[in-house]
RNA sequence: CGGGGCGUAGCGCAGUCUGGUCAGCGCGCCAGUUUUGGGUACUGGAUGCCGGAGGUUCGAAUCCUCUCGCCCCGACCA
């Protein structure tokens, strides 16, 4: 993409609404709009963000089972009643009325309509386990939004909901959430801690927060040190085996957060205890028959019997992952990204627009890189160097490339890794067979 | 929902107490000159229903009333 061509409205100054860094670097780098207190619109540039994070849940969701499908994102009030929820919900829930009068609501998650779908056709035990998950934007009418997307009401979201026949089929089907989600995390350069949570009227160890560590972090956290260096995915099993040693083994290492912590009864010594602040990312729990109770959600056993479904379900902020990670990777000059979130790989900086020897470098090499499928964003503006230094460090994509009339009089090109800020100059072919290796 | 704050140009703000000489500044934007490896300098220019509606007054960004929006602190949440 060719700067000259695309929609980036990058800001100097920093909006005075915006309190914290993930915020005002998203604003700053015109990934996003407000609309409306805690509504936003995705500009080009978090778009594609976006839509990387989305890809990454996606294929470590299919790669652990589940089937993907598309949810509306208006929901009848009749299945909230049936649930029970419909007036439990309160007021974070959106209600709204048809042209007949007729009660909806945008969903907030979608436990009651999957349950419809699901009971409507699976009949029998033999059609167990399922689990099926869709990627869609919810909305929770929150009391105060705030911290941007962190925090908003309207948010994308990747829930999945798991069928089995009994608590043990329920927990296989928790367990390889558990390691979908350790995976999904780890892909996008973050460590993830799941954390004891709030499991509600169940109870037992199958509800369990994803919580990244970071000082802006909504809610206190504590965990052993040792998730600090541990291999996350060291001794991962494959999803065909038995998941059970490796979720011991995690489930083990101390994690919970603040309304599961007690200091009385913490099995940690003081000094191997990490106190710290956290970011939800994700959220999986078990609720057993919950919704499949009032909603009738049954199979018929091999025996003839018939059996109520065993539920569980899981969450992912896709859209709130954007700011996650923007929290976790930063520097006082703007975003960094990990390579398989950013929304390009290379931006390719020609410091004299104009200059043809200049132009002549940096047309062929977006050609190439363009060719080898690097996706490159070239700043062909004619700015001055430093606005396009600047902007480039700001956008925080991964490799700068930079072509200078100074360096091409030796035959160099500028290739600067944005994490590292290290920067080597190598030649026009050298830098092309890095980028594209 | 309680408490606090703010709405003036795209962004950041001054002006409001003490009504008139008040439509201002910086950045950005446009044109030109200049400069050319980290937000260059200069010159010229455009941009505002001073959030909205009522009122008081000869006169309102400024005072009064009512509204709408946004932000912060708390209780609530992926």
């Amino acid at each position: 993409m060719r700067l000259t061509r695309f929609f980036l409205p990058t800001m100097k100054e920093t909006p005075n609404e915006a309190q914290i860094v993930s915020h005002r670097l998203m604003l700053r780098a015109g990934m996003i709009r407000q609309t409306s207190a805690g509504i936003y619109a995705w500009l080009p540039l978090g778009h594609r963000v976006l839509r990387k994070i989305e890809q990454i849940v996606r294929e470590e969701q299919d790669a652990a089972g589940a089937i993907e499908l598309l949810m509306p994102t208006i929901q009848s009030a009749d299945l909230w009643r049936q649930s029970g929820r419909y007036d439990d919900y309160g007021k974070e829930m959106l209600r709204i009325k048809d042209r007949h009068d007729r009660e909806m609501l945008f969903g907030p998650t979608a436990e009651e309509v999957i349950t419809d779908i699901f009971k409507s056709y699976v009949k029998s035990y033999r059609e167990l386990p399922r689990n099926l998950y869709n990627i869609q934007w919810k909305f929770r009418d929150e009391i105060r939004p705030r911290f941007g997307i962190m925090r908003g009401r309207e948010f994308l979201m990747k829930d999945a909901y798991s069928f089995d026949l009994d608590f043990a089929g329920a927990r296989r089907a928790y367990q390889k959430m558990f390691l979908a989600y350790l995976k999904t995390f780890a892909r996008m350069g973050l460590r993830a801690i799941p954390m004891k949570a709030e499991s509600g009227p169940i109870g037992g160890d199958m509800s369990h927060e994803f919580i990244i560590l970071a000082e802006t972090g909504e809610s206190a956290v504590f965990c052993d040190k040792a998730w600090l260096e541990l291999d996350v995915l060291g001794n991962a099993p494959s999803y065909d085996e038995d998941l059970d040693p490796f979720f011991a083994h995690h489930t083990s290492i101390y994690a919970a957060t603040e309304e599961k912590h007690v200091a009385a009864t913490c099995p940690v010594p003081a000094d191997q205890l990490a106190s710290a602040r956290g970011i939800e990312v994700g959220h999986i729990f078990h609720f057993g028959t919950k919704y499949s109770k009032p909603l009738g959600a049954v199979v018929t056993g091999p025996n003839g019997e018939t059996i109520t479904l065993e539920m569980g379900s899981y969450g992912i902020g896709v859209s709130r992952l954007v700011a996650a990670i923007i929290e976790a990777s930063h520097d006082e000059n703007g975003i960094i990204w990990p390579e398989s979130v950013a929304p390009y790989k290379v931006g390719l900086i020609n410091l004299k627009q104009g200059d043809s020897a200049c132009d002549k470098v940096c047309e062929d090499l977006y050609d190439d890189l363009l060719t080898a499928g690097v996706e490159v964003l070239y700043d062909d503006r004619p700015e001055r160097p430093g606005v396009k230094f600047a902007d480039m460090d700001l956008i925080g994509l991964p490799w700068h490339l930079t072509v200078g009339p100074r360096g091409l009089k030796s035959g160099v090109v500028e290739l600067k890794n944005r994490a590292t800020g290290e920067k080597i100059e190598i030649s026009q072919d050298a830098a092309l067979a890095k980028l594209c290796a």
